[in-house]
DNA sequence: TTTATAAATGTATTTTTTACACTTCCAAAT
DNA sequence: ATTTGGAAGTGTAAAAAATACATTTATAAA
């Protein structure tokens, strides 16, 4: 046999829920669609797959189309495939999410129209990208809780409150300060940089870098990252 | 636009790994592949996404085709989407594990060399087949610690020993006898029959059912089910 | 009636999580 | 030079959860 023979073939998409973090807010990037049907309205960054590629390679392409931005922290989460999910044409779709440090992406591509919101204020989507959203923020938080991937949302360098406002944002729960702080230092994970932020008071807090490689050691030594 | 021309479509295919236990075993349901290429080399069962249903169909069908049953849990895990994962033709397939009984499905359909395997003993699969029942395992004990979907697993009326080995074949290590029942029993989620198995010793052991309906109840009061 | 075997059961200890308040530092204002 | 305001930084006690652990009980078979 050389193909598989008499089976319908289908369209295959990828959608991006590019988190990013603005030292305040959880925020989302979505693009204004321009052009029928749901002209006007706001969506997912999505594109489809291309025969001679991956879909890992499809939404790290997706990606670098609307950001410019390489060498993101990306994770399949899961297909969408109801009949009539897409009123254009039968479409399955499979979810991506993206977290990105949104001072890196000097300029977004134009053409798309996209802006960030306020995960809270994000606005209706299109077809079942609402759906995708929910279940992005809920892998989200689970991998938050369980991998230091909240690292990508940030600059190089944070503060220690950066980093909380950040975990409170991504838990949607209010967190204690000193057991937020025991608890990450209690990691040993991070480094504590000489330089303070002198932005946010007069007496300034010191940034911390995370240290990858120490991170990486431990875990081969059997050390489990948990929030 | 009546559909989104230039664009290419792809074949989908669905892949189940289809768990059971045997009150002693963690098992696995495989079928042996009868053409080329790996004709004769044990696969996980799968079959093409046809264009009049969603891939939750799909799975439930194939599901279906070869044991029968109906009602089985099932849920998605991921796509899979290498561009030469099947030699045959570019295949995407999005694989599914489903929780069946054993004792429930009478017999299976014999056209598919269909076999258990316990789950230490499964033999090379072809594909990327092993790496799908590699995540499926992981997915498996973390649901399995987050809802109660072992009970998917088991007879009607279980004991708690079967309960704990059940658990400790997902799990993958061994688990304090007083320590689970006190766990169980904190749920508060099983209901003791009369009713003794006595089969594994003179005294006999009560068998339990789970009590879905308290279950429902708790959950919507805000209880989570955690083991 | 003795014996063998799995079933059933509770508590003390350790670990983890939570709750909570005062001092320090520094720029800006006086 | 001194005061002031505001976020940064820090530790401990209490509560809750997880763990370790050993004896008694019920029954069929010998």
């Amino acid at each position: 046999m050389k193909n598989y023979n008499n089976q319908k073939k289908v369209l295959l998409a990828v959608d991006c829920i590019i988190f990013g973090f603005d030292k305040k807010n959880l925020k989302i990037l979505l693009i204004k669609r321009d052009f029928e049907p749901e002209k006007g309205h706001w969506s997912l960054m999505g594109g489809f797959l291309k025969t001679d590629e991956n879909l890992d390679e499809a939404a790290t392409r997706v990606l670098n189309h609307l950001t410019g931005l390489d060498n993101v922290y990306m994770e399949q989460l899961r297909s969408y495939s109801a009949l009539d999910r897409d009123p254009v044409e039968r479409t399955v779709s499979v979810s991506y999410y993206a977290l990105i440090n949104i001072e890196e992406h000097s300029t977004l591509n134009e053409s798309f129209s996209a802006k960030w919101f306020n995960i809270e204020d994000k606005p209706d989507l299109i077809f079942d990208h609402n759906l995708m959203v929910k279940n992005a923020m809920s892998r989200l938080r689970y991998r938050a809780s369980t991998k230091p991937i909240g690292f990508e949302l940030l600059p190089e360098k944070f503060t220690m409150k950066q980093l909380q406002t950040l975990y409170e944002a991504i838990l949607g729960e209010t967190l204690d300060k000193r057991n937020f702080i025991n608890k990450i230092n209690g990691l040993d994970i991070l480094i504590k940089t000489e330089e303070k932020d002198m932005g946010s008071s007069r007496k300034g807090s010191y940034f911390y870098t995370f240290d990858e490689e120490k991170y990486k050691v431990k875990v081969s030594d059997g050390f489990a990252f948990k929030l």
